[in-house]
DNA sequence: CGACTAATTGATCCAGTTCAATTCATGTGG
DNA sequence: CCACATGAATTGAACTGGATCAATTAGTCG
């Protein structure tokens, strides 16, 4: 999932600059892909359709217009790993090899727009602009993944669990949307294989956290955080279970 | 750690290429990075130092040009996640933060050559190559930590040495140097705290690889594979230990 | 309502950690 | 050049967090 800007933070130091000058006639300023995508073709795909697989050739870049999407990998013998979730306003498919390294399931009804990856490429060919912002997309994907790592490699279960609620209720926050409701359109199979621990795990730890009074579970979808201090005081390792 | 190329695979554009004749006024042509670098900063550094830290103001981009570097994080309480390792060739530094998200640190006496990252932003903003060629070694970049978070989240601690061992194996190949024999300037810490496992593991994992004769370790610091099939089954969790 | 899938909970097990010695390298000063 | 100091690696024994196996229980959709 991908951020291709969208926010209007402007705090990134490089970047992006005065667009003004910019514009030359053939190349769309920046924002282009914005301006492009929102002429782009719609797709719908039920929950559970694969928007594609891994191996599938990149044929087409997609923002997510509606609904939540699970990007994975997996391997014969059926261990799966989920790389991340995409929401609204993430763009999914991005990438430099000829084919997609993932695969993307809807986890619930998703609506998409497309942009063939040649119309891409074509356009980050003139527009210099263009391709520093999908440049600043990797790099802010990449270190989405850095964090992961660093979760996956050395937090225990709970501090995982915790972790994983407050990146739900950060995302919250940054939408304007209340970050002390998070929704979860994902299984606890998702959860568990995205953070590696099994479903019985993540069951046992929202329990914990449902005693502990740091959490509620009204159903089991719907996480309403009670003590927001204690779920990071947990995630950062300062606190146990 | 970045290809932006380098390898004298003419696949990507701007190969390491001679570099007369690339000093333009305006806008570098391709291969304007490393045209640049060439002309960039020396560096050395010493084994065991830090070549920047996590939260430093990411003042330059650097291409390693000789010695191996340990990229990582880590939390107030020691937990550390080794989140890459730096060879001859690769970038480092790279991103959109205004600030470093990793720390960097020397296995071994190391040389740099340096580029002010507002020049590279300047350069950039010129020329849609230089941008599209960021991009494109960024999703390598990610790409690999995918791989790195599916390793950690879902693979046995035999299966993580291995492809471990693998991956080091792989880029001797690409390198043309011999992918029969692998050298380890990181110590078994720094295995364990990217493989998220202990150095005991590490060591008790070597050691069942080299009962199986699956390897020979003359020095602790230099694998021999004696049995490469073997490696990638185990890797692939289709053998066991 | 009944069938099916998802989630929770409990009991047991085991891969990898932790704790504790050795052993092995490497470098340093006499 | 050797003896000794120091940090790295290996090896062994005991422990434990999370996995696995096994029922229930709770949602959800025809």
């Amino acid at each position: 999932m991908l951020y291709l800007d969208s926010a209007p933070n402007s705090s990134s130091a490089h970047a992006v600059a005065p667009v003004r000058g910019v514009a030359i006639p053939p190349a769309p300023a920046v924002g282009g892909l914005e301006a492009c995508m929102a002429a782009g073709a719609v797709r719908a795909v039920k929950a559970r359709e694969h928007i594609f697989n891994a191996g599938d050739a990149r044929t087409h870049v997609f923002r997510v217009e509606a609904g939540a999407i699970c990007l994975y990998k997996i391997m014969p013998d059926g261990r799966r790993q989920v790389i991340d979730f995409a929401y609204p306003g993430d763009y999914i498919g991005l990438g430099c090899d000829p084919e997609h390294a993932l695969n993307a399931q809807a986890l619930e009804p998703v609506r998409l727009r497309s942009l063939p990856a040649a119309t891409l490429s074509r356009l980050a060919g003139r527009d210099p602009m263009l391709g520093l912002k999908m440049y600043e997309a990797m790099a802010h994907e990449l270190a989405a993944a850095q964090d992961h790592l660093f979760t996956i490699g050395q937090r225990s279960a709970a501090e995982r669990v915790a972790c994983f609620l407050l990146a739900l209720s950060r995302r919250n926050k940054r939408r304007d949307k209340d970050p002390g409701v998070v929704v979860l359109p994902m299984t606890r199979s998702d959860i568990a294989d995205f953070l590696g621990l099994t479903i019985e795990t993540i069951s046992r730890m929202l329990t914990k956290l449902r005693h502990a009074k740091i959490i509620d579970l009204e159903q089991c979808t719907l996480v309403k955080i009670l003590d927001g201090n204690a779920l990071e005081r947990l995630a950062g390792g300062e606190a146990a279970l």
